[in-house]
DNA sequence: CCGCGCTTGTGAGCACGTGAACAAGCGCAA
DNA sequence: TTGCGCTTGTTCACGTGCTCACAAGCGCGG
């Protein structure tokens, strides 16, 4: 235990967790405009959160704030960015490259915020070999080679839903570790593994249930709707 | 508080809601299969959640079940799907015809699950015009007349992050009361409009976090990952 | 008709996340 | 140095969601 910070186990909630990273993007605009500390108030009015819950969840990276004055911005920012795991690179692979995959693959967004695409891999040999945003797509096969090669710990899965759970093994075995899915079914990975999923048919879903509750019945209120969705 | 007809005032949780389209995905599945009734530990088994969790859901649409056998799949399938409101379609439409808004609209999974993309805008006057998947891009300063004109009630936001909440408000206007948020920045709502948000960097810096908790520092254990992320 | 096995529906306890409130602590001015 | 205003960090109470466990209830076979 003896080192010099004091490495400690603090187990960040993983609420808090899904929100750290608007919060770092509200750091990024804050520091655009040149302000040198920002106060738990201002930054819950720029990450949609409330102050309290802005100053609980800053409070498990480490007491970094000054009372009376704020937190200070650049130094803010530099713990969440090494708390997110976000001072280096990760380069990250997308298997499957039809309409989404090869929108995820355009998608600067990616590679702007750190994460790189790597690489791209597809079973359609009259996909394999084009050249998307200048990656060249390779045979899913050469999963394993193309994971050592570029050091991937990140997969993310752009399949329709009947490759998904093949593709994700894949991906585990070539030892990828985080997997980000877009296929709208059920993949399951073993315990350490990171597994995330985003289905956009499923929000639309959500938003219809309201948007029933409100529209039909009464005018009335009650039935209340989403706004601060679990996993914005 | 005497009120003649038994109001379904059932509130149903919202973490509750969530699941909803993922067990009706399940259904769909499994009533693919031939299976007219379907235990809530199989129905658990294909949509990834536990048993306990998926009954106690269902209990909050009502009592369709029958003890000793399980749910009768189809007339469980009809139950969600009107709760969900999903027995009738729901015209979307997309603002900002980018990477992502193009592959939006040319994915079929919308049209699929009951909202077909009826209309698209854009502010670039090179891209208004242009044909995507069968559907002509307008200008979004039409928004108020192309929201009337097909009962829009969804919206997409698909922009870059500065025109997000210029369109937001605009959909608004023009009556659109629920809304998709894929623009990396905070949007704004009144409390009668649904909003959820999809990130998709705020996903992969989430699946960062963990990676990086399990690579550097001790090889142990501890700090234990997602799956089943709140709005999977 | 009766008993048995199977599966639902639910109640109770627990963990987690949220919101409000407030003392502790810092900077600054006098 | 002292006092004052401001903002953090934390504590406490509450609400929501999750898991467990089990009685209630249904169908079926004898």
């Amino acid at each position: 235990m003896v080192d010099g910070t004091k490495r400690q186990a603090r187990k960040i909630p993983e609420a808090t967790v899904a929100r750290l990273p608007i919060y770092l993007r509200s750091l990024l605009e804050a520091s655009g405009d040149g302000m040198p500390t920002i106060s738990s108030e201002r930054l819950a009015e720029l990450s949609g959160f409330n102050a309290a819950k802005v100053r609980k969840d800053l409070s498990y990276l480490g007491s970094y704030g000054t009372r009376g004055v704020g937190y200070d911005v650049e130094y803010l920012q530099f713990q969440m960015s090494r708390e997110l795991g976000l001072t280096k690179d990760w380069h990250v692979v997308i298997a499957g490259l039809g309409n989404l995959g090869h929108a995820l693959a355009n998608y600067g967004g990616f590679t702007d915020r750190g994460f790189p695409v790597a690489a791209l891999v597809d079973a359609d040999p009259k996909v394999v070999g084009t050249v998307i945003n200048g990656v060249t797509v390779r045979h899913i096969d050469e999963m394993a080679d193309i994971a050592g090669e570029f050091q991937i710990a990140i997969g993310i899965i752009a399949t329709p839903a009947g490759a998904a759970q093949d593709v994700a093994d894949r991906m585990i075995a070539a030892g990828v570790s985080s997997i980000l899915n877009f296929a709208p079914t059920i993949v399951t990975v073993p315990p350490e593994v990171s597994l995330r999923k985003v289905d956009l048919a499923v929000e639309l879903q959500i938003l219809s249930f309201y948007q029933q509750r409100r529209g039909g019945g009464d005018a009335g209120s009650s039935s209340l709707p989403p706004e601060t969705a679990p996993a914005g």
